[in-house]
DNA sequence: CATGAATGAGGGTTCATTCAT
DNA sequence: CATGAATGAACCCTCATTCAT
């Protein structure tokens, strides 16, 4: 048998990519650069990705469905829908802001590469069900519409990561302890909840 | 005369420039399709500008005033912080979201070109002043430190941007105005306010 | 029987590869498309030919003596010189003419790579003595020198072979028979032959 | 003004690509080998080109209307069929056959890259009419139809050129003198005619 | 000052061949 | 011996910028 191909290499591979293309964009980041950085000959890279672009539409469906996958993960062993929420607020939110090389292709490529509009519908889809489970079980009132809701959730979560993103990369002074607090408020306001660190498993003081 | 000529020119090739940038990103707009869109041969863009990111960095910074400016000007004129308010979501928000190639300058490209932390800091610090005038007028407490509010004005600003920009690129079916909506009934919310449209000088059902 | 199976992959290696070099040309077919039509890995071509150059050679060389034992086998069964020329026209030449892929690399490809000339002289030394057979045998003076005798048989064999070729990838409209009839044609109005199918043992109509 | 698009330039380009076509083919040959022998830089191929097919493409063109319209107007202003074919066979023949990497490309590129059949058409019609003419002139029966004519002069016009190609390419010995004297005995013996090189303004012996 | 051809480094990609497995 | 990933020079082409005209 010859060399099988590698999967290390192709995580590699990846893993240089979101980094180039997070901080110059698709076009400017080069293959050789690319190459270059995981120690692989230029040719190498077309052996793992039939192109540029199928690389960077990988680095996004990868990214995303690590990213959904988590979630949904996470969603699926919580008891109430507070626990949901609390789990997304104290775990996902935070896991996903580290990732700011995701979060900038996500913003600032994906739309060109992948259909972004069928990822953020299927989110806001999830939230929006969430949403409406924590509300019947608090007890509050669900005033808006489903379209208002989806608008609402989808600026919040592009506006959290546009906000987290411009924090690191052009060193705007918002934490992204500040983002999560604020998200955090937005939701115990709307109802009535205390979405207390200690439903997600953590520490009181998280 | 001949300076009006030139300045038209100018203007002309601002104005393709942020076309394309804006379709096709920093990298993916070239200065030969500018000329030829403006119906100007090659040298001449260099005869306003002295190179493409020079160009770039201008299309922001006057997209930005252009903005900004308006923004104070409409601030000025207002009697209220309840008015100003109301001019702000009636106004000019709906003025910016207008203008979706800005809006995409502004979120792709202006972060690797101009320093866009200063441009927020200075919309958030104008902004929170408004909103603890809001408080003040409509006597309720701001709990917030004022960090956790730059957090939420910096979200809600980019938020709304972003789900603007996606709207038109990537077909996301969430109309202006539901982000619109969204963002008044959150400041009503918040500050028992009335955001009226009238407040902003326009027929009642805006 | 291990030997026969290679030889076995030997010749499917050969005849893929003569469809491929007479459609794409030598630089235009690639070694992997090769191994991929054969089912054989890229390496496996490398143990049966040297490379790719040696690979066209033997393409043209197997090609060419299939042809030219053909050729000389046919001529050597038959009783006169008249019923060798009707062999050829009625058998060898459409056979010839059946095999497009082997015309388009001799004509193409053959002398990049093989002394073609030699076998063209060799080839037109055959023939140039079946002719003088033949017009001694009619009792016709042969007022050609030697030189232009070959001069008119590499004329003629070139130019079928380029015509018949030409036919089937460009699409011109000048059937096989057309060619063969106008040779026929050529040689009986030069010798005062009647070059009947029956010479070469087919039916009369053919 | 900038400087202008230099037409001795395209010249050039077109004579070395022509060429390199014809030395190493299409694929053999590089742009940036045909830049250096030019004495441009790579670029400027593509200031007088779209690409490298379009080079190639006009290669074939230009090169076969040079032959086409020499052909025409030659045959314009001869006053018999008889002048016109002795001024194909002691003008335009030999004036053909001298450009020998005109001919290495129309046989072995041209067919990938134009409608090679229409030019053959085009060819074969005209010179079908002359033949005609000269059968009526001369006062003899063409027996022909015109299909075979057709392949007849296709395989006369390929074959020529095929033979005079591979007296230079691959050193086989047949000078195109050789090649124009068969042309010439094959037409005498057809018509009855004389097709003295005084008819084409030639002194006798040539 | 206006013009657009000139420039050449750098872009993404291919592919014959090798050789570790 | 079989396999196919590895290799990297070479391919065609682009494009921001300059500068001769």
């Amino acid at each position: 048998m010859a060399r099988e191909k590698d999967e290390g290499k192709r995580q590699a591979i990846l893993a240089a990519a979101k980094r180039l293309f997070a901080e110059h964009g698709f076009h400017g980041a080069g293959i050789a650069d690319l190459a270059g950085q995981v120690g692989l000959p230029v040719g190498s890279i077309y052996t793992y990705f039939d192109n540029k672009e199928a690389l960077i539409r990988c680095v996004i469906e990868e990214g995303w469905d690590g990213f959904f996958t988590g979630l949904t993960k996470v969603l699926a062993e919580a008891p109430s829908a507070e626990a949901r929420m609390a789990l997304i607020v104290h775990r996902v939110l935070p896991g996903l802001f580290e990732d700011v090389d995701l979060i900038s292709i996500l913003l600032l490529e994906a739309s060109r590469f992948v259909g972004i509009e069928a990822k953020l519908e299927s989110l806001t889809g999830l939230v929006v069900g969430l949403v409406r489970d924590l509300a019947a079980e608090r007890g509050v009132a669900m005033s808006f519409p489903d379209e208002l809701a989806r608008a609402a959730l989808t600026l919040f979560f592009l506006g959290s990561l546009d906000t987290v993103r411009l924090s690191r990369v052009a060193g705007l002074g918002i934490p992204k302890e500040s983002v999560i607090a604020f998200i955090r408020l937005s939701i115990e306001n709307s109802f009535h909840v205390d979405l207390d660190p200690r439903l997600a498993g953590l520490p009181a003081g998280a």
